[in-house]
DNA sequence: GAGCGGGCACATCTTACCTCA
DNA sequence: GATGAGGTAAGATGTGCCCGC
């Protein structure tokens, strides 16, 4: 059972839910922060701190792409120092906040603003391809390699790791934190597909079940099966204390029960 | 106890890439 | 072979929560 606690699975919730039909939470912050998506001049740009001198002929073409395309935005003076053109989708989720909550004409007015802030924005990258950054066989080798080690790291680490991999910090920890989750989601899909083979199993031991006790009945009906065994074949149920008749059959399906009891599922109620 | 910053989980968007008709 | 649609993988972003300071 603590095995299969510590999956933190919860099955049924996640599989059997359409997750559209749920209601959608209010978004606990309504206020929407124009500071987070256009930082002012004043504070400092993330995408500053990209290694713009890499050892030569080390670098894969894709990174030198990269940097060229942040050198862009650099100079360029883009309102938005993502370098993967989060500009759009920073303003796609700005649409969509603003107008998800119910809209007022004043954020009508500042969307209509940040679009033609965004279409201005849109001429200035045009020639400058947003390219994603796809990491080398090399990079992702060292970053599973050290995802194994550990699924967490240390501030330390990531560093470490950035500077060996030629990729910011940020980047390091957006890989692992995609790859917990992904993890995580495979681990339950996994458990998942496990469940419902052992709910299956049971279903199938549950009609076998029923069929013998069927029979066991009408047995019991034609002559007084009790009276007739000797008290070493009876056997009872543990849960609901129930006797059961000790023919070879049923003795070994409480002992396949007797495997579910001792397996994840120890609920009285599947006896 | 309140405030703040960092880290994480989670949902989601976006882009690259693949398959197939 | 070229091409567009659809699907999937994976990098990136936004947000809320938790925890330590």
């Amino acid at each position: 059972m603590d095995d299969f606690c510590n999956t933190g699975l919860v099955l049924g919730l996640g599989r059997g839910i359409s997750l559209e039909k749920l209601p959608k939470p209010e978004p606990k912050r309504p206020c929407f922060r124009l500071d987070r998506l256009f930082p002012s001049p004043s504070e400092p740009c993330l995408t500053l701190a990209l290694t713009e001198t890499p050892s030569p002929g080390a670098v894969p073409q894709k990174i030198q792409v990269r940097i060229d395309v942040n050198k862009a935005y650099e100079e360029s003076g883009a309102p938005n120092c993502s370098p993967t053109g989060s500009s759009v989708s920073s303003f796609s989720n700005l649409h969509r906040e603003l107008f998800n909550g119910g809209v007022k004409r004043e954020r009508e007015q500042a969307t209509e603003e940040l679009e033609v802030e965004k279409r201005v924005s849109d001429e200035e990258e045009e020639g400058n391809a947003r390219k994603k950054l796809r990491l080398t066989k090399e990079q992702s080798a060292l970053l599973e390699d050290s995802f194994k080690e550990h699924s967490t790291l240390n501030p330390k680490q990531k560093q470490a790791l950035a500077e060996q991999l030629n990729l910011r910090p940020r980047q390091v920890e957006v890989w692992f934190q995609n790859r917990r989750a992904r993890t995580k989601l495979k681990q339950t899909e996994v458990d998942c597909e496990f469940l419902k083979r052992c709910c299956e199993t049971l279903t199938d031991e549950n009609r076998r079940l029923q069929k013998e006790l069927q029979e066991l009945k009408a047995l019991k009906f034609a002559s007084p099966v009790y009276m007739q065994l000797p008290a070493a074949t009876l056997t009872m149920c543990p849960s609901c204390e129930r006797i059961g008749a000790g023919d070879a059959s049923t003795r070994s399906s409480f002992a396949k029960a007797a495997h579910f009891f001792s397996g994840p599922f120890t609920h009285p109620a599947a006896c």
